[in-house]
DNA sequence: CTAAGTTTGTCTAGCGAATAAACTAAGATT
DNA sequence: AATCTTAGTTTATTCGCTAGACAAACTTAG
């Protein structure tokens, strides 16, 4: 028989009991001792024990006094959100956006590169060149660069492989060891529309939510769901391929090889084809929502077309998860206009009652930043992992 | 600001190895003190001294010595499973099945009632003549009916309160009430898809799988989710509403208000109405099953057009979830040997690689027992959560 | 049959981490 | 100025785990 489980003593509650501290602080900054004891509900004694072990690890900072409420004025405690940067990165079809954020996630620099050629080879050259880039920028800290993430748009294994991303044509691509040859610091490669859910959830619509469903429209569909408070990524990584859901069972065959899957009918990619047909040649999104803003009758029906189908969808997600919120995100918010009232029109008619009361219908708030903050959120989050002591094993 | 989060101390401590040592001891039995040391990693002296504590309580036995490996023989520990007993029952449409388990799951009695008329009065008598005479039949043990455990075809709330059962007519029943208003012990009430996935998951074909979907196919459609090892509901309860699920986007309007819905499709209402149209009259599953074996060409195309349709519904799943295992249950198993084959052709068609490949399929394996067992489970694993100390707070 | 080695299970001492309570510090209130 | 309040530190105590010693009970080899 083989040892089996994790096994509970008191350095697992030291640990967690200090991330525990530093969570608060990092939540309700400026805090001091007494309040995170109270919010806690750990005693003073170990709280102040606990906050002084994150200053020696210069994790928090002590910020001065703060105000009195009737007797001696509280130290404020801060996390010391320079202590380390990440470098967060969506990698897109025709273009690459990089952060550079601190430990709060606030974003310190950014950059972005377009290009039309998506050859492994030449998308790597552009992605080092941005990544060298933002190292230059980043100041000197007592961390450095604590991760590199990369947001992509397709199917990522739970090890950070990318498998198969169609729109760009690459295949089984090791790029977290790839990046990881390269810069030596820690690596996360995640798929573009789970990484998008947790940047809503973290710092974007979701941040009261704990059952939270993300839909990214693009030029395909890719959906990130946040389950019990957490990503979930499905046995392999493979979950949220919703673009790849029939709804129209004897529909067109996909490229997936499934039939009637919903991203051919409510991506940008059946937009703009739809589109060509009546008229509209080569045009884009933003052409589109354009023409629709200056009253045209043909592109208003084709984004409200576009909501409805899209609307089907929702209305699923609402029956399958019973979630808290769904927001869209990715390239279709621009037209959020005339597409949001469509899906709630459509879900309203269709979705059982249970399901539609309480749940909340946004536009992505972080616009086309969802993706990268997910990434930092990530790359911090595992940082912070990272500074808990080891569990010495006997 | 208030307490708001769960602190960690040497209580909670000793509570989860306390945990940990019954269900070691539980899962492994019989099982000596010394390999409970080696397989949870924890030191002999304290497992011997939660062993005795848990040998004060009842809720483990000492069953004589084993055999010797070289040295001294061992005491065997088993789980005390006469310690209480449950009562886990099945609600369905025209019965109710009702059985008494013991601690460890094992069936010490069953008892089924049919019926006609699904009104609530009548049914509720039924169920407390089963109840009753269940009672009467449990044993004398130290802690008694540790729960009562039922299972719904319907929408149940997280407060045990049965929303829409709409193949019963009921609504708004606060069933986990009025039973605790007469039997006064721990009442659990959860739709029947949801019990069934955690039976199959505890006792049934799921036993290795974290990730498990189970679909109940039935009069409707319902769906359980194991994720992550735990039944997922959603934020209000209402999650695994994939009956509802559209598949066909301009298919005829289901009575729940949404349009294709996969159980118009694919249940056995659906399947029994195509039978009627094609010569079948009044038939049931049982008698088309029983057609086909006798190679009636209509029955088996039938059969297997069900088979197909529910592989549309399976096909997406495996998009949506990626999950590890899919277990198929409640009335149509009698068909497998037709519908099985259908599933998987279409899956094998339709479903993207990646989400397919490593994704086991299977019928359930506790039959027709799949929600009372369910049931049961959720009642023991409340009761042994119970058992812990409480943690009290300062 | 005996001596040596092995395994099981208990017991004791010690350690780490949390708590309670006393104490110091520094302000507000009357 | 005296007293009350709140913040943060220090000390003593408690609790649960581990290590290691030890006794009991068994196997194996000569």
């Amino acid at each position: 028989m083989n040892k089996v489980s994790q096994t509970w003593n008191q350095h697992v509650v030291k640990k967690e009991n200090k991330a525990l501290v530093l969570h608060t602080i990092k939540a309700n900054a400026p805090i001091s001792r007494a309040s995170v004891a109270q919010v806690t509900g750990l005693n003073k004694g170990t709280v102040s024990s606990l906050v002084s072990e994150l200053l020696d690890e210069k994790l928090i900072n002590e910020s001065g006094t703060g105000k009195s409420s009737g007797g001696r004025r509280p130290v404020m405690l801060l996390l010391n959100e320079t202590a380390g940067f990440t470098i967060s990165i969506d990698l897109g079809v025709n273009h690459i956006l990089g952060v550079v954020t601190d430990l709060q996630g606030n974003i310190i620099h950014e950059r972005t590169v377009q290009f039309k050629n998506d050859d492994l080879e030449i998308v790597l050259t552009h992605l080092y060149q941005l990544i060298d880039e933002l190292i230059i920028i980043i100041p000197e800290s007592e961390y450095g660069i604590v991760g590199i993430g990369v947001g992509v748009p397709g199917v990522v294994t739970l090890e950070g492989e990318i498998q198969l991303a169609p729109n760009l044509g690459w295949k089984k691509v090791a790029l977290k060891d790839i990046l990881f040859e390269r810069y030596r610091v820690p690596i996360i490669v995640e798929n573009e529309a789970n990484a998008g859910a947790y940047g809503e959830k973290v710092y974007g619509a979701g941040m009261e939510s704990t059952e939270l469903v993300y839909a990214s429209i693009s030029f395909g569909i890719g959906v990130g769901l946040i389950l019990d408070g957490k990503l979930y990524k499905g046995l392999r990584g493979f979950s949220g391929e919703l673009g790849h859901m029939t709804i129209e069972k004897d529909g067109p065959e996909c490229r997936c090889g499934n039939k009637g899957c919903w991203e051919l009918y409510a991506s940008e990619k059946s937009l703009l084809e739809e589109a060509e047909k009546i008229g509209f040649e080569n045009a884009s999104v933003e052409q589109l929502v354009f023409a629709a803003e200056n009253g045209e009758a043909k592109a208003i029906q084709l984004l409200e077309k576009l909501g409805d189908y899209l609307g089907i969808g929702i209305t699923n997600i609402l029956h399958i998860f019973n979630p808290e919120q769904v927001v869209i995100g990715n390239t279709i918010q621009q037209a959020a206009k005339f597409i949001m009232p469509a899906i709630e029109k459509r879900i309203e008619k269709n979705a059982i009652g249970f399901n539609k009361n309480d749940v909340k219908l946004n536009v992505a708030k972080l616009n086309n930043h969802s993706t990268v903050m997910g990434m930092a959120a990530f790359n911090i989050e595992s940082f912070f992992k990272s500074t808990d002591k080891e569990i010495i094993p006997t």
